[in-house]
DNA sequence: GTAGGAAATAAGGGATCGCTTAGCCGCGAT
DNA sequence: ATCGCGGCTAAGCGATCCCTTATTTCCTAC
């Protein structure tokens, strides 16, 4: 009985699928496949089983969810604990959505650095189903995306700390460019260039291609939102942007805001961390600094992003263990 | 970082000697020696040092070792859990100083496995300064010994249970065999025929053979009481014996109790384990049971230990991880 | 039936664990 | 000074961990 394994378990219980985990664990499948089968091995109870919808525990693994999610806790508790007290910077490590992690999150971080008080501070991409999970198990210590609600989000804060708008973007040719108040049904059959956000169905993007039932196969997705954009500025189809990220390219003319009926849609960021004592200092400090206007200024700079043409391969693989 | 590696660590802090971690582990003592140094490379802080009496935590060991032996008991409590949910017996592992371990117990377990309420139980030895520290890193689940007290023992329970007389026994062909209230300095220069426990100075043989300053070179240590009594039987020396257990041979003449000032010595054992909900279940029937008249009996019988002449191999190597 | 997706299994490889015995080092006691 | 004792290091060895890719199994949906 490892670690390693109680985490798998946790996770893969937390997530319901084996699949779920791995991802957020960043490893292979059969990875977590092979975690949970030793442990059933090792302690003889099935602990968990597929069943149609989800997976359901068995007593025995409902026993071991919370013992083993405390022991996961303890360990994190126990590395931050030493770190801490041999004076170590301490370490933040936020998950943000594909978009958010390229755009959003490294200037806030590079700002909060700035600012001093040591912390060594890494980004990593989620979808927003893992979220409360990673942070339950210490994975991440903040994530930033939609509010994080119900049971899963038992003993965490959700906390508004930015509001944007979402654009229709199409290249300058597009034959909607100079319409106005178009209906979104005008859009069905055109092709959609997103970043890995854009099939998590709970961000806005994914969102509202689900509700235009938008198939796969007009959908593209990019490694980066900047790929995106540029694919579309190449008119290769329209996309989906954050306003003021964009505002350069469009006053540059390279792209195009559809005036789209409901656009552009207004939404709100939340930061989820730990509450209370279970908080790590630098998450704390985190939270702080969101407060401020320096935050708030730094999440607005547009020129934090990679250059269009050539971005640096995403920030997929930075997850950390 | 690994579970051996915390558990080594913590035993390492409660005990204040790696030698003693190793030996309440079964373990070589590089070996604990060893997975100290992993955790403290792994972690980057010395932890726990050596110092002219006993070791002395660092900051950062000091916050470790409660939230380690947090997590050790954990472990345990996930795999008892498991055990429980799925319907396997419970183990029971029982503590006791070599004497106790040879004759006592195993009636005491056998009793009470036989009264039904599936319980699988083993014994094992230890010295009686790790008894508290063994139940609470739940190494072991019930200590058979004196009553533990101090802070060592905050959060166990320690009930008497037994009441037993100690003789000293000498062969019959024995200079003072018939002498009457024989003075303690009478017995300066005899050659002492002991059993492990006897090198334990908490124990009340080992007790009273360091007050009689027994310099080392007259103390032979066998690795049972019973060995140890068929020395004696042969003359070549003295020992000390559990009252009820020797009845059989003085009777038979095999043995003569010596009329020593101060003996009978009347002693008490205690049970000792874990409080409140930190209890295992079996544990718990273990305590019931010791307060019927079934237990006393069965701890009374003199039948229970290994025929002198060829004892089984001690219980020693029979400690569990 | 067949295609597809999720999980499990297989096979393999590199790293670590966890244990051993043997030997070295520092230090207090004889 | 040397011995003894406790702790650490060295070296080695087998087991396990933990990850990978490739394949198989199983189930659902079309």
């Amino acid at each position: 009985m490892t670690l390693t394994q109680l985490e798998a378990f946790v996770l893969v219980a937390r997530l319901g699928s084996v699949k779920a985990a791995a991802q957020a664990l960043n490893v292979s499948e059969p990875a977590v496949s092979g975690a949970l089968a030793a442990l059933r091995q090792h302690l003889g109870d099935p602990l968990i089983s597929k069943k149609v919808s989800g997976m359901t525990l068995s007593p025995g693994g409902q026993r071991l969810v919370s013992i083993a999610s405390r022991m996961i806790n303890l360990a994190a508790e126990a590395e931050a604990a030493i770190r801490q007290e041999s004076g170590v910077p301490d370490r933040l490590r936020v998950v943000a959505t594909s978009t958010v992690a390229e755009f959003v999150v490294p200037p806030l971080l590079e700002a909060l650095s700035q600012r001093g008080g040591a912390i060594e501070s890494t980004v990593g991409v989620a979808a927003i189903s893992e979220m409360a999970a990673l942070l339950q198990e210490r994975i991440a210590d903040v994530a930033i995306g939609p509010r994080l609600v119900g049971s899963q989000a038992e003993g965490l804060i959700s906390e508004p700390i930015f509001r944007y708008r979402l654009l229709v973007v199409a290249p300058p040719s597009h034959r909607l460019a100079s319409a106005r108040n178009i209906p979104l049904q005008h859009l069905v059959g055109e092709h959609w260039m997103v970043d890995p956000a854009g099939v998590d169905v709970s961000t806005e993007t994914g969102h509202l291609l689900a509700s235009l039932r938008v198939p796969d196969s007009y959908v593209l997705v990019f490694p980066s939102e900047a790929a995106a954009l540029t694919a579309v500025a190449e008119g290769q189809g329209v996309g989906l942007a954050i306003a003021h990220l964009v505002q350069n390219d469009l006053e540059r003319g390279r792209l195009v805001a559809l005036d789209l009926r409901g656009t552009p849609i207004e939404l709100l960021w939340y930061s989820s961390m730990l509450a209370g004592d279970r908080q790590l200092p630098a998450a704390a400090a985190l939270r702080r600094f969101l407060t401020t206007g320096e935050a708030m200024q730094a999440m607005h700079r547009s020129d934090g992003g990679v250059p269009p043409s050539r971005f640096r391969p995403p920030v997929y693989v930075t997850i950390w263990n």
